[in-house]
DNA sequence: ATGAAAGCGCTAACAG
DNA sequence: CTGTTAGCGCTTTCAT
């Protein structure tokens, strides 16, 4: 616009009347320059507008100060929330950040990560689309940090991720104290297979003493829309109703609240519906959706952390493992016959409808 | 990892028996090469695995192929959104995206701006948090496209932004056809001084022969609790209460069901409540939000567009203006004395109660 | 304390 | 059709 092109380093010293190494020590702070003639080169500085090329400094150097991260999907909350951290970190280390949406694609994250190459960023996080191939990874120069569970995939790099065995365990205990012995299981289908959620959480259902068979579950695409089909399909089995349901994330469990609702059933007294997220979508439900939070953000920051210490060579390879925090708002509460079925163990039979 | 460095153009040179200008024209596509040397040469790119490094191509020719993203927060779905659509164009361009959020904070802002500029990106998509210091975007020498109504502010670049007028039309007229005669609505206060959203919805309500007095307004900051907030003060005004409440954007209206439900009253039986925006998350609430969406995702995208065409050269300076839809859930009804009221038009009095 | 010169990897004249 | 040469703007020896 502007007609005139960017100032170089070149025309500082001319400007300064030094050459172009002084203004370079004074720009980059090593090396001893007098007072005076460092003044003067500040000031020519100031006057031209000089900005560095980070361009030409990347080149030369080696290091270009960009990170990229590569996500599922920008405009889901969870990702949204964990890019944020991600780039609040980068840009309080002096970094910029390339973001990409994979939607879980295995060719676009390919294409992405040639981009990054291309860009030849120092370093990458990532949440892989792609698991059985660990090469995509390894081709890559630069320092990579794994986003999320896939972390125990990839052992030769760090990972950032929340405790989802804790979480889980948080969420079970929180309903098993309440009194609840039989509980529906919304899982996410991950293209890792099963989530380690339905593992986690059977484990520490059986921990407790419970029959895994009063632990139905049914699979979702962590979508709204999946999660309430999910949930009316397990309100369609035969036997004894559930009498709470969590879901492994709080899309999905949005889902169940409308799919119990449409059923009829109020939430919850009649059904606790409970999340894994902790996004804030949860709680414009009604009731307000009980969830399980994750440490989206903090993930992304300690994700860049780990990042930067792999690009300067500190630091071994760590995995990072956050721990969940319970959010209780309202959409959990004791089973209908609570007191009853506290009294007799075994009694897991009807679910006596209460009027609201 | 590997132990050794990324391949060069020269290293594929050698490898292929010929000089690196021969490389450069098969990898770019310009300029006559024999068959059989292009033969070679792509072998020797694939062997090697050489990648383009854009710091030195960009250093070269001045074109980065990069482009800059400053917006307020990336975790607000509503940018999310956006950025999504900016980057899946800039992608489907071959582009990459720096994002950058500035929390409406002109001094990150400043620093984001600076960024860029070293980055030397060919060009910059901006929500901008500084209205009154144009001169920030003009002394940046990449193209500048502006995104929301801030872009009128700027005349002097390119803008892309939701058709407010034509949305505030939509929501009123629908409200009115419906019988509401009293509306309140609550306004999201910009460092921009007071929105557009205000001036468009007076306007309209007086073309439709309304009274300006019945349209009651309370400012809010865009987020649920200000919204349940700004709520709350308008049902303690003095005299009858407004039938309807209309919110400028989503999170706003979330937090207008909220309050109405904290007071007591039943919507939509009781009070009809609509947003602006069209986010996700409002299809949470009970009941569903009706609102006016805005094409989030395709401002991202057209306003990559025209950032691009303004990088090339081609293409003036233009705003986009894109349209709005109505989307209906079940938020929004009759008022509780329609029948009432419409067959005394001049009746706007007393709002009775109904029993939901 | 300062400057000269080399070179990062690439493209773009200009020759042949 | 192919090669030689000269930079893009910066940092980094190595002299002085």
């Amino acid at each position: 616009l502007n007609g005139k092109r960017q100032p170089t380093i070149i025309d500082v010293a001319r400007l300064s009347g030094v050459s172009k190494t002084t203004v370079a020590r004074v720009l980059s702070g090593v090396g001893a320059v007098h007072s005076e003639t460092r003044r003067r080169v500040e000031e020519a500085v100031r006057d031209s507008g000089y900005e560095r090329n980070h361009l030409a400094f990347g080149l030369r150097t080696g290091r270009s100060r960009t990170l990229g991260l590569v996500i599922p999907d920008l405009s889901n909350p969870y990702w949204a929330d964990l890019a944020r951290g991600a780039q609040d970190k980068a840009e309080a280390e002096k970094r910029s950040l390339l973001i990409f949406s994979s939607d879980w694609d295995t060719e676009r994250e390919r294409r992405h990560l040639q981009a990054l190459r291309q860009a030849r960023v120092d370093g990458i996080l990532i949440n892989p689309a792609v698991t059985d191939d660990v090469t995509l990874l390894r081709q890559t120069e630069a320092p990579v940090v794994v986003l999320g569970s896939s972390g125990e995939v990839f052992p030769e790099f760090s990972s950032a991720r929340s405790d989802v065995a804790q979480g889980v365990r948080l969420a079970l205990d929180h309903l098993i104290g309440l009194g609840h012995r039989h509980v529906g299981l919304i899982v996410g289908r991950d293209r890792l297979g099963r989530s380690r959620f339905v593992a986690e959480a059977r484990a520490h259902w059986q921990r407790q003493g419970l029959d895994a068979a009063l632990l139905p579950t049914e699979e979702a695409k962590y979508t709204v829309d999946s999660g309430q089909a999910a949930t009316t399909r397990l309100f369609g089995r035969e036997g004894p109703r559930v009498t709470a349901i969590f879901a492994a994330n709080d899309l999905m469990a949005v889902g169940a609240i409308l799919a119990a609702r449409a059923a009829g059933l109020a939430c919850p007294n009649d059904i606790s519906i409970m999340g894994m997220d902790g996004v804030e979508a949860g709680s414009f439900t009604d009731p307000g959706l009980t969830t399980v939070d994750k440490p989206r953000y903090d993930i992304g920051v300690e994700a860049t952390r780990l990042l930067l210490e792999a690009i300067d060579g500190t630091g071994e390879t760590v995995h990072a493992v956050l721990p969940c925090r319970l959010v209780e708002r309202s959409s959990v509460a004791a089973p209908p016959s609570a007191a009853l079925r506290s009294a007799r163990p075994s009694a897991l039979g009807s679910v006596r409808k209460k009027s609201a």
